[in-house]
DNA sequence: AGGTTACCGTACACTTGTGTATTGTTGTGT
DNA sequence: ACACAACAATACACAAGTGTACGGTAACCT
């Protein structure tokens, strides 16, 4: 069996810093930065709070540690996203707006935790800043995306602008907790029906 | 001189019921629900906590009364926005959507508490309901602006949606707190540009 | 085997928050 | 003028949270 040399296994007996990132993200997602505290964590981790000032000096250093990491993460996905195009014009922007769109599971989470930054980006300036790179960072894509379709540079801009806003806000109003993603269903067939069918003048070579 | 028979001079030597919702409201404006604590409200407004629990039994209470106050703001403006309807359909919707996209002064301190709510409509079964209330609401204010212009319920349906999504995301993402709100801006011009000029297959009568 | 090192528990000091009880103070009607 | 109600201060009890100091234990290296 392979020998495990350092820590992996997820019930390991002693904790590593990132166990204490992952519960810290965990209760950002469920109740907000203001709920990260760390006798929370600590008894969530069945452990004590000796435990937790072992790996950081500071509250203040676990949720900077926690929003780097976010942000690193952030910027992988979006490089890698980058990365792979699709051929077919169309069919691409539709894969970038599924990623966009995706609820269940961990993005559901991760949805909540970047409502919940976005929240404390309110109060912290450097916060709202890192909040801002990223925004334009996935403006940017998004833009790079339809301007395969439209050719048109202002058009391109406005539609993704368009549409990362509505996604955004579709993260936010009209949509209950736990619930089937009506809203996100309905703009993504606002999607197809007005973007694809009405407004692409793509010069396409493989439409049937 | 004018009697002043009840209190309405915002420096009176006494506080009302109201002068400590309007505290709580400016603490939920620059920093959210969690900011709202009796002891920093009653410093803001220049007296200890004894005063505030001759007005309120309880912080819940307080809270409570402070999102009953907002909901009945809130229906209020829209029965009224749905009352004064413009004979032009297409400024008709211009106008709604100006109102929806007004950022400055109260706007803006109306604009961060709604955000807040959301917040705390993530933790709160019950407020997330009353968000959902009224999010529709307007949504069915925007369609039936919409609708006038397009004449096509499904479209009208669908731009309400995907503007009224947009609107909110531009609350949240890409908007430096006290800058000059660029993105409002830009999506008004989507909205000129994209709308009023390239949809529009309106049945207009008046037109020069 | 024994000693470090890594990790965790425990106990204490301090701060900030709520809520209650009780005692002032001030305004206003008659 | 003075009584009573409306409002505010003070003092206390309590809970929850952070941070620190130090003592305990388990893993690993040699």
């Amino acid at each position: 069996m392979t020998v495990a040399k350092k820590r992996k296994p997820p019930e390991s007996p002693r904790l590593s810093r990132d166990d204490w990132l992952d519960a810290a993200f965990q209760a950002v997602v469920d109740g907000g930065f203001d709920n990260v505290r760390v006798l929370t964590l600590a008894s969530a981790l069945g452990v004590t709070r000796g435990s937790f000032y072992w790996h950081f000096v500071d509250h203040a250093e676990l949720v900077a540690a926690l929003l780097a990491r976010w942000r690193e993460r952030e910027l992988a996905t979006n490089r890698s996203v980058e990365g792979h195009t699709v051929e077919d014009p169309q069919q691409d922007l539709q894969v970038v707006l599924e990623a966009a769109l995706a609820h269940g599971g961990a993005e559901l989470e991760n949805m909540r935790f970047e409502l919940a930054l976005r929240g404390l980006g309110r109060r912290d300036a450097k916060v709202a800043k890192m909040l801002i790179e990223v925004d334009q960072l996935r403006l940017r894509l998004f833009e790079g995306k339809f301007l395969r379709l439209t050719n048109d540079a202002r058009s391109a801009a406005d539609l993704a602008a368009l549409f990362y806003l509505a996604i955004v806000g579709s993260n936010q109003a009209l949509s209950r907790p736990s619930s089937p993603p009506q809203v996100k269903e309905y703009l993504r067939s606002i999607i197809t029906d007005y973007l694809i069918r009405r407004h692409a003048v793509v010069p396409t070579d493989d439409a049937p």
